[in-house]
DNA sequence: GCCACAATGTACGAACTGGTTAGTTTCGTC
DNA sequence: GACGAAACTAACCAGTTCGTACATTGTGGC
């Protein structure tokens, strides 16, 4: 039996209760969130969505208004889902150094557990970009990851440890690039070279050379026989 | 007047043939091939193709059977214009690293040019890279890609330039990373840090990046200083 | 000249799909 | 306990979309 809350009398009865505006809000997202990111906006069907919620196909229009408000919402959420994630990532007390190569192996691993919000980057790639342009939400969202890289980078700096003259976007561009690839394009290329990259070995092997590029690119030459034994 | 041409019996009149089955299928391809990268699978319509070819919906049924094999079909040629393309690189006589350079701008620029290829790409994976694997023709299509990797990768080891223990293939997937995100994920990058990443100038930056990033990973860290001035 | 077959055009239909209409149930509040 | 707003359902609709049946024309071989 619950505990009898006499002292709670505003709050909902969880047994009982039928309506639930937030939960199937979010139940409604998260079920297409994934059907989007498997078929994409025009693949993705809202008869579909709609029997796999818990909800009706009344719900979806009810709270979305139509099937691009829906994509744009899971759009959204993957973006927030995923920069919540990032935040987990605690570099302020490493040296340079160690702060980038954790920050590049975060990076790897993260898009690898990622791979429907890949698949909805790619999508909305798919779509020239039209509806992230269009959330506020999204934009302020990704500076922070700039600021990181910057941190680091110009502490490198400091230590004449790194190259001088590079741009914290440009190296987060090509981080992004090494780590988004290894996702979004293992199946064509595993089919191309008829060779399974998505191997945990593999997968080993490809994050040990991300990190090695990276800080290959960023350290000055001197430092690298040192800094990577 | 045509010119009058007593001379070519056998060949056919130009001017009258009314019937022509491999313009027709030509045709065809090429206006799926920019409707699929356009709209994806499922996006693209066939009424729609249809209604910009010259010929008639019937015929892309007649030819190709029906809406996947028509994508197959256009996800073929797309590989094979880029192929062939790919042949009229030549680095045959180059050093080691002026030949490795000459390849990475070469892929960067040419990236860049075939931006419905990369998007074909995108699509495929989107779709798990299975009409792909169904492909027999693409597959021995970019095994010559390695193949000049690694005569140039041994080239530069035989010289003492390159560092050992690297594997051609996965070079490939390096450079192709950095290539293919520049043109597939342009779109949200440029979005989302309010920056434009298509302009001249960036795209000298971003491949002058690339090709400093390759390198540097490749070379000896002794050989980088006398090398990249 | 004639025939078999390849190539092409026209019209249509069955199934699907996004979206809506009309109506019911739940629930906080007074 | 009545009332109105919010939450929710079922059935339906109109436009679309892939695919086909049927008819017609061109072409090469005999």
């Amino acid at each position: 039996m619950p505990s009898t809350g006499p002292i709670v009398p505003a709050s909902r009865k969880p047994s009982t209760r039928r309506q639930d505006p937030e939960g199937t809000r979010q139940n409604i997202i998260e079920v297409a969130s994934q059907e989007f990111a498997l078929n994409g906006l025009s693949g993705a069907r809202i008869d579909e969505i709609a029997a796999k919620t818990r909800a009706s196909k009344r719900m979806i229009y009810y709270y979305f208004g139509d099937k691009e408000g829906l994509y744009l919402s899971a759009l959204e959420n993957a973006y927030r889902q995923v920069r919540e994630g990032e935040a987990g990532l605690d570099i302020e007390g490493l040296s340079p150094l160690e702060g980038l190569r954790r920050l590049v192996e975060f990076t790897f691993d993260h898009h690898h557990q990622h791979e429907d919000f890949i698949r909805m980057v790619m999508i909305e790639n798919i779509h020239h970009g039209q509806y992230l342009e269009r959330s506020s939400l999204v934009r302020d969202l990704n500076v922070t990851a700039i600021a990181h890289i910057r941190d680091l980078y110009e502490r490198g700096l400091g230590e004449g440890l790194f190259r001088s003259g590079l741009d914290p976007l440009e190296i987060h561009w090509q981080i992004s690039a090494l780590c988004f690839f290894n996702v979004s394009n293992r199946a064509t290329f595993s089919s191309l070279f008829a060779r399974d990259f998505g191997t945990p070995e593999m997968l080993m092997r490809l994050r040990h050379n991300t990190v090695e590029m990276v800080l290959r690119y960023i350290l000055k030459p001197e430092a690298i026989a040192e800094a990577l034994p």
